[in-house]
DNA sequence: AAGTGGTCTAGACCACCTG
DNA sequence: AGGTGGTCTAGACCACTTT
């Protein structure tokens, strides 16, 4: 077998040959081609477990005659492996397949919601104080949303509950015309971002975020049932399309107490 | 005058024509050439305000034939510069020259230093009250760098001065045996991370990075020269080599005034 | 020496924005 | 319509690692 750890899975790429160039030639290219031999190559070789963690994926030539592009647009879709962690390569080696990481804390790096990171270790996080409002974007909204001032924008406040504790208070705007407000309302389960998600059509890709640390006024405080002064992490973050259009705009402030947060900073290439 | 707010630099270029080409013969190429021609264009358009924030760049077809490169490699300068937050790049329109932050603005997940990050906006960052300190491991430090109790840990200690103030607190722990003391003084230039970095045979691959809000206690509202309370980011960060080994612990008190931390979360690929 | 990734080029075509 | 950025290709050569 090829795909024993630490062997190169050469023969194995014959077995793909032709129908992943078959599948290229189906694709749907509003993706970008490089994005699309990116997902092609975790489903054939990562997911679907061909090639285990610490052995090689086939040369960068090999795959590029698979799926039938340049070696260029191979490597574009090799280096956002890698740069999502999922390979290592290595000058005059290969793409080493990476462990996925047993991270029981939400990296920062991942767009999801809180309960899915909740879930995702069988807990489970409530919503409480929820409350919707639409108002007339004022120049920060405006400037943030990258609509005009006064236009209508949907507000989403809520405080979020773990243990019978308050550990977030958020807020999220989300401006007219890029989602319909009725079926934002009827999907809400307590996270915006999660029925964002499940919109394929919209296209949900990446959000900038901000991270602060700051001491809570009075207001937040009381909200969250703390004292003044209490640290806290504010994230403040716009969620964009794959096109860049802002698509939400949310503001977080989060207790450390009870939420970690942890990110994995790689070396830089291209840099 | 081509330059002015708005207008696009075309006429600029010609002056550069010339001299751009037979500066890109004499050029050292260890960085690569992408990188060589991202530096030449921040000194000839941006830093010499030849094109104000808000101006366009030349065209990407003028620069490449300025500089005599291909546009695939103008194109990756551009990302560069992108990437740095110094241009917005638009489709259809050409390249935005950035207003100038005077914020730091540090991307969590790339593994760089903070002088990286400051030269890389064209600032410089001061290292003051430099400690260095041989001290045998304690539990946590044994724990955290996986050396036995005991051993020979070397401590930095120091203070990061920005504009004249001060704006973090660094402590970083190097265990015995990852690196040699002596060339690790030797090369310090006020990161550890970057001498490191610097040294391939190491293979610093990535460091997982916990960050918590903290209000500050008065031993280190002391040294920053705030007052107690102040809210700061603490990162607390394992430094790890390619096969998995801890190369350097390090611990950093992050005043948010002067630095700003962004990340770029991303939808995880295929679902 | 052979095979790998790293970089760069010239040319082509497409999508977008603006007059 | 014309110029701009966005993407992709085929081919070439270099640098690194392993055999």
């Amino acid at each position: 077998m090829s795909t024993r750890s630490g062997g190169r899975a050469s023969r194995t790429t014959e077995a793909f040959h032709a129908t992943a160039t078959a599948r290229a030639q189906l694709r749907r290219r509003r993706k970008g081609l490089a994005d699309e031999i990116r997902d092609l190559i975790v489903q054939d070789f990562i997911w679907s477990g061909l090639v285990p963690a610490g052995a090689l994926l086939p040369s960068e030539t090999e795959l590029s005659d698979s799926y039938g592009v340049s070696r260029v647009t191979l490597r574009a879709a090799l280096r956002s492996l890698q740069g999502a962690g999922l390979i290592s390569v290595r000058h005059g080696v290969g793409s080493v397949v990476l462990p996925r990481s047993s991270m029981i804390v939400q990296g920062l790096d991942r767009l999801c919601s809180i309960e899915t990171f909740a879930r995702e270790v069988g807990r489970v996080v409530a919503t409480e104080e929820l409350e919707w409002l639409e108002v007339g974007a004022d120049e920060e909204m405006a400037e943030r949303l990258e609509v005009v001032g006064g236009s209508t924008v949907l507000a989403v406040r809520r405080i979020k509950v773990y243990g019978g504790v308050r550990v977030a208070w958020l807020l999220d705007f989300i401006p007219e015309g890029a989602f319909s407000f009725d079926v934002l309302k009827g999907r809400f389960r307590g996270s915006v971002l999660d029925v964002l998600l499940a919109y394929g059509e919209l296209a949900v890709e990446y959000a900038d975020c901000e991270i602060t640390p700051v001491s809570l006024d009075r207001e937040i405080a009381e909200r969250l049932h703390v004292h003044v002064g209490t640290a806290a992490l504010l994230m403040d973050e716009v969620t964009r399309a794959a096109d860049g259009r802002a698509v939400a705009w949310a503001k977080a402030w989060l207790l450390p107490d009870h939420l970690r947060f942890v990110v994995r900073r790689r070396r830089q290439f291209g840099h």
